[in-house]
DNA sequence: CTACGGCATAGAGATTTGTCAATATGAAAA
DNA sequence: TTTTCATATTGACAAATCTCTATGCCGTAG
């Protein structure tokens, strides 16, 4: 069922979550480390590992390493192309 | 834990599925009525109806009754609001 | 009134999702 | 080396999602 829109589906969908959403809304100040993150929310450590592979997997979020820490940032490119599918869809 | 993005969240969510998102790109060209969106799918005609009720329940489509028929058609003030705050995150 | 056509709802079932506790990995500090 | 710290992975579970068949509802046409 190849679609025309599986990968933007699949960045919606990493969006429709709240929790992903805060995070996403977080990071608009700039890059981040995980644990400063994970001190905004009330989940787990391993919750928050499981909905940053989600919004990297999908190309919204980049990771970095630096030893010990990952630092995430959003990726701008790609969710302006996102912004523009959606745009598309109200003119 | 009413989140600030609670909304939000549920229209990503309805733009989540590579079925409706088809949907919302066949409603580019105006109004449709339900039986000839379905015509365009492998689905079932309930399924579709559930489609139709998660797009318009959150507000990205509308739907109006005409008789036995229902015209659906996006609701471009709020694909708009939804486009604006994507497009907040790549600035 | 009866029958039909378009759409909605109910119920069931398979799959996906979000969460946790427990554990693993890997780098840095002691 | 041993310990500690930041993050990832695994396995389990409840809840949500998507799909179907069967059926109900309601205009409209005979």
């Amino acid at each position: 069922m190849e679609s025309k829109f599986s990968e933007e589906a699949r960045q919606f969908k990493a969006l429709s979550d709240e929790t992903r959403l805060a995070i996403v809304d977080m990071l608009r100040s700039g890059e981040l480390c995980a644990c400063k993150i994970l001190e905004n929310f009330q989940i787990t450590q391993p919750t928050l590992s499981y909905h940053m592979k989600i919004l990297t997997d999908c190309g919204l979020v980049c990771g970095r390493r630096d030893g010990a820490w990952v630092h995430y940032s959003l990726n701008g490119e790609n969710l302006k192309a996102l912004g523009d599918l959606l745009a598309g869809f109200s003119r």
